[in-house]
DNA sequence: CTGTTAGCGCCTTCAC
DNA sequence: GTGAAGGCGCTAACAG
């Protein structure tokens, strides 16, 4: 109760002195709130007025405080994306989409790359909730804190949230995916149509919402094709390009080969191939190999990749579209799927 | 000068109501400000009134609001990371590195994806200049606003700055690199010592710092190799699969072919490879091909390539390492240069 | 269309 | 070791 402290929370400023949005005001002769909103909604202010403020902005050097402005407004311009990893070629294609989108919307991208730790996913919830961005995108298949059986204690976020590529289960969000199912059928019933009839499938790490698609894909696929399904052709794999040579050894081994391979990711088929090849086998003419995803190196690989065309960066375009609407306040369609396509080409070809 | 508006600035806050430091405060009977200390500097205050407060935390669930805290001590948690090309597989595992040593010191990523567009550079300094992050990891070569040539009006970026990869000359700030000219020349080098005289190198892009290193590193490797420098078998490329494709027709059609080509990135040396093969001919049987990065793909293309190895998550450690601590007040060495490896593989061999 | 005013949530100086 | 209080820079609400 008394009136001293007249310096208290000086919180001394960068040496370089930065211009307020008072300088601006006192050099254009209005008051502050008509600065701020000659900047927010220039339309509600008079033209001649508009004119002096944008004059006084540009002669100041004027750029206004984002930490005020967030506590003030409750926004941050931020968005987080969160996935499972940054190194990997097929996300990185994504994230350029969902960069650009976000980009012209005025949105800043934040990267959580989760790198399988708990510990990080739940840093990033608590960075999320925290408000330090607006929205998130999901790409990790699960809900921050919730694990993928829905166990766990899921933290509540209360900010827009929007999955992509990986569905997750009962979360009233937007989900933008491609369908991996149709997908896998129709590679399946490709490989049919060569003439294969013992056709394996290498798989996605168990419990995967991708891999579950996938497999019931495979399976659809085989029985409109009339070709029984022999859990004996299903290998075990993690979409790594190592797991695609252990395949390959595994299938290699056997009495009984298949004569297609339809791999769930098109590094693992890279791996597979090699591994054929380095036992001395050719692909296709010895095996067919087909892969899923559809990733830059697929053209280029000896021979060049068939393989199921994932739109990537649409898919992280549409993502950020979805989320940006949220953001505005607008609506989002429940679940958006885009297309993918059959890509032939070399590593498939009618057994001999 | 009236005193009504009791709810002027309300600001309505998100439904679901969170805790404030004055929550905590009243519920652990002390003042907001040694709610703040025991946050802030835990040794400053009693033990006793340290355990009632983190009680008080956990009890409300209490946050910190990133914005007020920012807004107060000019520090915001977060760096930014400028690159050419978010989607470029090279890159992304740099970025991991970074990450992941960022994410240990407590600060957030914020990816900035040049694509090329002078635009998103302005914006992405005047993001860094208004104080939206605390520093910035550039990836592209050179300092914001300012031209490969040093043209242009550079704005004044108040934060720490640290280059990566590509070295930014002039720029005073510390720059974590490998030495391209050595690895250039080492590679020359090798080839020349399998029997090789005729050495094609296919080149970056005009005017890259990289590409002129490694261009003199090639140099330098043939004069030691006493091979005469042939400026007809240097052809031009810029890292892409498509240039190295452009490049391997390019060379196809010559009558004097070279025996061997240094193509300065991995991308190249596949897209030519393919090339090679494509007109009937073998590597490295008929001609001999060498790479530089060793991305992931290096190891599984066919045939498997040679190249120089980059430790790119070590490169985005160093790089983080090196902001942190200008962050934290320290100084950190002008110039970090990392070891590469020269990788033999398959696709080089002598000539026949 | 514009000005006044209050306060977002926190940290921090000053006083005790 | 702790409390009181001002203010970081901005925008929302209201009055005119």
């Amino acid at each position: 109760m008394d009136g001293h402290g007249r310096k208290a929370g000086s919180g001394r400023r960068p040496a370089q002195q930065v211009a307020r949005i008072h300088d601006v005001a006192k050099l254009a002769n209005v008051s502050t709130a008509t600065v701020s909103r000659a900047l927010a909604s220039p339309d509600r202010v008079s033209a001649e007025t508009l004119a002096r403020v944008l004059n006084a902005i540009a002669s100041t050097g004027y750029v206004p405080n984002p930490a005020a402005r967030s506590l003030r407004s409750h926004k941050t311009g931020m968005v987080l994306v969160v996935l499972p990893d940054l190194a990997n070629t097929f996300f990185s294609r994504i994230l350029r989409g969902v960069e650009e989108t976000l980009f012209e919307a005025g949105y800043g991208m934040i990267i959580g790359d989760l790198d399988g730790s708990p510990v990080k996913e739940a840093h990033f919830a608590a960075f999320a909730s925290a408000g330090r961005v607006d929205g998130a995108i999901l790409l990790n298949g699960h809900l921050f804190g919730q694990s993928r059986e829905g166990k766990g204690m899921p933290v509540a976020i209360n900010i827009p949230l929007v999955a992509l590529c990986e569905a997750i289960p009962n979360a009233d969000i937007p989900q933008i995916e491609i369908d991996n199912r149709l997908s896998a059928e129709t590679m399946t019933r490709y490989l049919a149509s060569l003439g294969h009839r013992r056709i394996a499938y290498v798989s996605g790490p168990a419990g995967n919402v991708l891999e579950r698609e996938r497999m019931r894909g495979y399976r659809d696929g085989l029985e409109a094709e009339q070709i029984a399904f022999d859990a004996g052709l299903v290998i075990g794999g993690d979409y790594t390009v190592e797991s695609g040579v252990a395949a390959g050894r595994d299938l290699l081994a056997r009495e009984a080969r298949p004569t297609a391979v339809f791999c769930t990711s098109d590094e693992m088929a890279i791996g597979l191939m090699r591994t054929v090849h380095s036992h001395g086998l050719r692909v296709p003419r010895d095996m067919s190999v087909a892969g899923f995803d559809d990733i830059e190196f697929a053209a280029v690989a000896e021979p060049a990749l068939t393989t199921i065309h994932q739109p990537r960066r649409q898919l992280g375009q549409a993502a950020a579209t979805a989320l940006v609407s949220l953001l505005s306040g607008r609506t989002t369609p429940r679940s958006i799927r885009l297309e993918t396509s059959l890509v032939i080409r070399e590593s498939t070809a009618p057994p001999l």
